[in-house]
DNA sequence: ATACTGATTGACTGGTCAGTCAGTCACGCG
DNA sequence: CGCGTGACTGACTGACCAGTCAATCAGTAT
């Protein structure tokens, strides 16, 4: 790796805890720059503009969702398995790099009036590529024909973001088996439901 | 109701719009006194502030919203029934104003870093008052005890913010009978589950 | 008529900040 | 060595905008 790409790299993660820590409409490019410790200009150099940057993090990470998501979906495990993988992928993201999913969840993906508009289409492409586990499933007999996949898919997706969003308003540190517990529950919560 | 009244009101659903339109962070406050047929300095005289102007909103909203699950929570109906009601209300309340909803899903409930940093307490009631409900029916031995309370309520809500984001996002008309048919499938995907 | 109160107006101020740019520095190559 | 290229710097500009305030207006009481 070049050096210049390990300073855009550098810039890119110095945003990444700036957002998180800030918000992006509350942060200054200034703050970027000084918590990569590189002079202001420099982000300019790299980046187009500020949006550009927060673009750059959503995209990175989303792709890599899409692409576990596709992968599951072309397995052959059980469909409960494939949306575990999902789950897992996601749960395992915020594990490892909380700030990062903290900006996407609350920057990008109900920004509909700035980011999230700019990124509907790769947005949706998600609920399109798990709606599409449940119909395959359906067709199979294994889940239920009667909901419709794309609400099933809103239904996961939407759990999914919940739990996160209760992880980022908490601001505390969540203990490891909470991660592996969630994962679990969100599968068995989607699958099984309530009764009654 | 006085005039004074009157005009407070004005201004306040003025917000709203230009709040939906624009978003809360790239509207002016002069956008806002333009949209209302008002004086500038008039927003001012009845609220502090821009972001006083939002809470506002947030709160009228969000305490009816309370009132509702409590309201559910005490009635003899049974737990499914009780969800119904909860589900019923958000969704024709987005039915009936669907910009007071879009502000408080796009600009306070996920806004960890700002809005909903001021009223997580208010926000975290509603979950917790719909976990109870899970819990009597649990105890009742209507609802299965495996799944935690919170975590259910939680599948709850984060679908429910999801139809919404959807419709948010999707920018079209929503059809009468897709209200209606939301309201069953929600409460149909939480209590049933897909199966597998 | 006079005085008082609260509504209403919009020009103005003070501060903020994204993005620019003219220039410096470091390094490799002929 | 001297030259070119691209990384790097940070002061500066131009625009924007939240909130203030002095002035005016309308209604009511005395």
């Amino acid at each position: 790796m070049s050096a210049a790409a390990d300073k855009r790299r550098l810039i890119l993660d110095a945003a990444v805890r700036v957002f998180a820590r800030q918000g992006f409409h509350t942060c200054r490019v200034s703050d970027i720059a000084d918590e990569a410790g590189v002079a202001y200009g420099l982000v300019y150099h790299y980046f187009q503009s500020k949006e550009a940057i927060l673009d750059t993090v959503f995209l990175e990470r989303w792709n890599l969702m899409l692409a576990t998501i596709a992968e599951a979906q072309a397995s052959e495990a059980a469909p409960r398995e494939q949306l575990r993988r999902i789950a897992s992928f996601i749960v395992d993201s915020y594990r490892r790099d909380p700030d990062v999913m903290k900006v996407i969840v609350v920057e990008v993906t109900r920004a509909a009036n700035t980011f999230g508009r700019t990124h509907v289409q790769r947005i949706m492409q998600a609920y399109e590529g798990i709606a599409e586990i449940v119909t395959q499933a359906q067709q199979a007999g294994v889940f239920r024909r009667e909901v419709d996949a794309l609400f099933a898919a809103q239904a996961f997706y939407g759990l999914v973001e919940q739990v996160l969003t209760q992880w980022i308003f908490s601001g505390e540190e969540i203990p490891e088996r909470e991660f592996e517990h969630v994962k679990v529950e969100i599968v068995e919560m989607i699958c099984g439901g309530l009764g009654g």
